[in-house]
DNA sequence: AGCACGCCGACT
DNA sequence: GTCGGCGTGCTC
C-alpha cells in the first residue's frame, strides 16, 4: 500500500516533498492537494507514491482538490525536462500548465481524460519549410495536419494574436468546425474551457503560451515564423517556445514542423547538421535594391535627389510607395530656442519627440505623451523648437515637394494614399497581404550600427520580411554599401547564412556559443550600481567570459534604471547553473532581474 | 518562494 | 540597552 505521495509545490526549490497519505483520501498522480508547508496552507501537485518516507516527521495531506487527474506523467516529465535547461524549478513550469481556474485553491471535479498517447517506437521528424508567406507554406503543411489529424490533436503556434487570428481565415475553410484557440490574452474562463475541452482531434490555433496547454493526444507540433523574437519570453520562468517544442516532440515522439520565410541561424545550422530537414518551395526575387548614399555629401538630408526622382516616377506611374523611417514624431527633441533646454520624459531617460500635430511631445521608449508649453519654462524667454527629423517631417518636406500627393502616415492610409509614411511597425501587418509598388528603407544604417553582434542578422530579416510588402523593389540607402550584409543580399539567402556563420564561429557566438545578458532593474541608481558590480565580480572569478556592466538603453525606463552584464559560456548547464546561483542571489534585494540567452 | 534565525550597526 | 536591516538556511 501507498502511503506517502510526492508533491511538486510552486516554490524557488527543485525538489519534491513527501506527505502521510490519510485513508479517507483517494489520492492519485496528477491530482492537486492541499498541504501543510512551513505552516502554511499550500496547493501542490502529486508526482509520484511510494510505500515509506525517509523523512522523520512527514505530514498528512489536509485535503484533495481533484476528483480526476488533471496532469499526467507526460506533464510532469515535460517539467522535470525543463529543468534541466533553465534555472527554474519543476513547480514554476507544472504550474504553468495549468489553467488560471486550477491555480487557485479550489475544488474541482471536472473531467480531463489524462491518457497518455505517444508512438514510442518512432523516431519524430524535425522539417523546416521556407515559404515567403504563409499562405504558401500552409499549403505545404497542411496535407500533414489533415494526416496527423485523423490520429489526434494539431497545434500550430503564433508569435502573435493578430497573426493567429488572419491564419484562422485561412485555415478554417480547409478544416470548418475543428478550429480551437489558445492564448494569454484569452479570457480565463474561455482558456479553462479550451484546456479541458481540447482533447481529442482538435486544431489548435495559440501563441507561445499555448505549449504549456497541449491537448494530450497532441500528434504534430507547427511553429509559424519560426525566426520571431516573441518566441523567447525574457520574465520569469524564461524560456524559448522551439525548446519546449523540440522537447514536447521528443518526449511524444511526434512531427515538429518549423516555417518561415527564413530559418534562424541555429535552426540552419541543423539543417547543415542533416538533424533538420528543410523544405524549400521559396523563390529568390531580387526585390532589394542597394542605393549608395555619396559619402561626400555632407548636408545630410533625407529625401536625396535620387529618391526624389524615383518617388516622382512612382506617383507620375500612379502607383503606392512606403517611406520607411524610424522615428516618431516631428523632432527628434524639442529644444529651448534660448537657452538650449531640451525635453526629457519623467519617467524614462529618453529625450522627448516633438509631434507637432498633437503638440506633444512623445517618449520615444514607453510612449507616454507630455503637454508641452510654447515657452521655455527653464529660462521663459525662448521658443520650444522641434530639432532633427521625425517621421512627422519627413512628411512635411514631402508634401513640399509633392503638394498634390496624397502622403499618409501608415495608420490613416487608405487605398489612394500615394505616399505612405511609416516606422517598423509595418511589419506586424506583413500577414494582411496588402501590397504596394515599391519601399524605401531610409535609415537601415542606425538600425545595422546597433551595438550587438546579431545587428547584421536581424537587418537581414527586417529587409527580407519588408520586400514582401512590394510588388516592384524595395530600396535601401546606406552608407555602408561594402558592409556583407549587403554585398550578400541579392546572392542566394544561403551565402549570407554561411557568412554569418563563419564570423559567429571566429567568436564563438550563437549558435557555436552561448550568450546571456543579465538585466538589472531598480529604482534607486546607486543601488543597483552596487548591485551590478557586485554581480560582475562574482561572475569574473568562474569560469565563463564576463563582462563589465554596462547601462541598458534607454538607460532609465518606466521608472526603473537598468544595467546589464553579458556572459559568454560554452556549455549550457553550466551557463544555467551560473543564472540560477545569480537569480538566487538577488532574492531578496529591491532588485528585479531579466535573462535573455541566446 | 517565504519565513525564521542570528549577527551587527544605529539610535530613542 | 533595543530596533531593524539583510545574509543564511530550511521547509516533507
Amino acid at each position: 500500500m501507498n502511503k506517502i505521495a510526492q508533491v511538486i509545490l510552486p516554490i524557488a526549490v527543485n525538489k519534491e516533498f513527501d506527505y502521510f497519505i490519510p485513508a479517507q483520501l483517494n489520492i492519485k498522480e496528477g491530482v492537486r492537494v492541499l498541504v501543510d508547508f512551513h505552516g502554511k496552507k499550500r496547493m501542490g501537485i502529486v508526482a509520484g507514491l511510494k510505500r515509506e518516507s525517509a523523512i522523520k516527521n512527514v505530514k498528512p495531506i489536509i485535503d484533495v482538490l481533484d476528483k480526476h487527474i488533471i496532469l499526467n506523467k507526460e506533464s510532469i516529465s515535460l517539467a522535470r525536462r525543463l529543468t534541466k535547461i533553465y534555472p527554474y524549478t519543476i513547480g514554476d513550469f507544472l504550474f504553468m500548465m495549468l489553467p488560471a481556474y486550477l491555480k487557485k485553491i479550489a475544488k474541482s471535479d471536472l473531467p480531463r481524460n489524462a491518457n497518455i498517447y505517444s508512438k514510442k517506437n518512432k523516431k519524430p521528424a524535425r522539417v523546416f519549410i521556407k515559404g515567403n508567406i504563409f499562405q504558401r507554406r500552409y499549403q505545404e503543411w497542411k496535407k500533414i495536419a489533415a494526416h496527423k489529424l485523423q490520429e489526434g490533436s494539431v497545434l500550430v503556434c503564433f508569435p502573435q494574436v493578430s497573426y493567429l487570428k488572419e491564419a484562422r481565415k485561412v485555415i478554417e475553410k480547409d478544416f470548418p468546425g475543428k478550429i480551437r484557440e489558445i492564448y494569454s490574452q484569452q479570457n480565463p474562463k474561455e482558456l479553462s474551457a479550451n484546456w479541458r475541452e481540447t482533447r481529442s482531434n482538435a486544431f489548435i490555433l495559440g501563441t507561445r503560451v499555448s505549449i504549456f496547454y497541449y491537448p494530450l493526444d497532441l500528434n504534430l507540433i507547427v511553429v509559424e515564423e519560426e525566426n520571431s523574437p516573441y518566441y523567447f519570453q525574457e520574465k520569469k520562468p524564461y524560456h524559448h517556445l522551439l525548446d519546449v517544442a523540440l522537447i514536447l516532440s521528443k518526449i511524444k515522439a511526434i512531427d515538429l514542423i518549423l516555417s518561415g520565410d527564413y530559418p534562424t541561424l541555429s535552426t540552419y545550422q541543423g539543417i547543415k547538421e542533416n538533424k533538420i530537414c528543410l523544405t524549400d518551395s521559396s523563390k529568390e526575387e531580387e526585390k532589394i535594391k542597394i542605393i549608395d548614399i555619396p559619402e561626400f555629401r555632407k548636408k545630410r538630408r533625407v529625401i536625396s535627389p535620387l529618391l526624389e526622382e524615383l518617388l516622382r516616377r512612382n506617383i507620375e506611374g500612379n502607383k503606392r510607395a512606403v517611406i520607411l523611417w524610424n522615428r516618431l514624431g516631428f523632432g527628434r527633441i524639442a529644444t529651448c530656442l534660448s537657452c538650449g533646454y531640451i525635453f526629457k520624459c519623467e519617467h524614462c531617460s529618453g529625450l522627448l519627440n516633438l509631434s507637432l500635430k498633437e503638440n506633444k511631445g512623445i517618449c520615444p521608449y514607453c510612449y507616454r505623451k507630455f503637454d508641452l508649453p510654447e515657452m521655455c519654462p527653464k529660462c521663459n524667454e525662448g521658443y520650444i523648437k522641434p530639432v532633427g527629423c521625425g517621421i512627422e517631417r519627413v512628411g512635411v518636406i514631402l508634401k513640399r515637394i509633392f503638394p498634390d500627393c496624397s502622403i499618409d502616415k501608415w495608420e490613416e492610409h487608405k487605398a489612394n494614399s500615394q505616399i505612405i509614411l511609416s516606422t517598423s511597425k509595418i511589419l506586424s501587418f506583413l500577414y494582411s497581404q496588402e501590397t504596394f509598388d515599391s519601399g524605401y528603407v531610409l535609415d537601415i544604417d542606425s538600425f545595422l550600427s546597433r551595438l550587438d553582434y546579431a545587428a547584421t542578422f536581424d537587418s537581414f530579416l527586417y529587409l527580407k520580411k519588408l520586400s514582401l510588402f512590394f510588388k516592384e523593389a524595395l530600396y535601401v540607402f546606406t552608407r555602408n554599401r561594402t558592409h556583407y550584409l549587403f554585398t550578400n543580399l541579392d546572392k542566394n539567402w544561403r551565402d549570407f547564412y554561411e557568412r554569418e556563420l563563419f564570423l559567429r564561429k571566429e567568436l564563438g557566438l550563437p549558435p557555436f556559443g552561448l550568450i546571456a545578458k543579465i538585466t538589472l532593474r531598480a529604482e534607486k541608481e546607486d543601488e543597483l550600481l552596487r548591485a551590478a558590480e557586485n554581480l560582475y565580480n562574482r561572475l569574473k572569478k568562474r569560469k565563463l567570459e564576463a563582462y563589465e556592466p554596462f547601462c541598458e538603453h534607454p538607460f532609465k525606463l518606466r521608472d526603473k534604471f537598468r544595467y546589464s552584464v553579458i556572459i559568454k559560456a560554452k556549455k549550457s548547464r553550466f551557463l544555467h547553473e551560473v543564472i540560477k546561483e545569480e537569480v538566487r542571489n538577488l532574492r531578496s534585494s529591491h532588485i528585479k532581474l531579466a535573462v535573455i540567452i541566446k
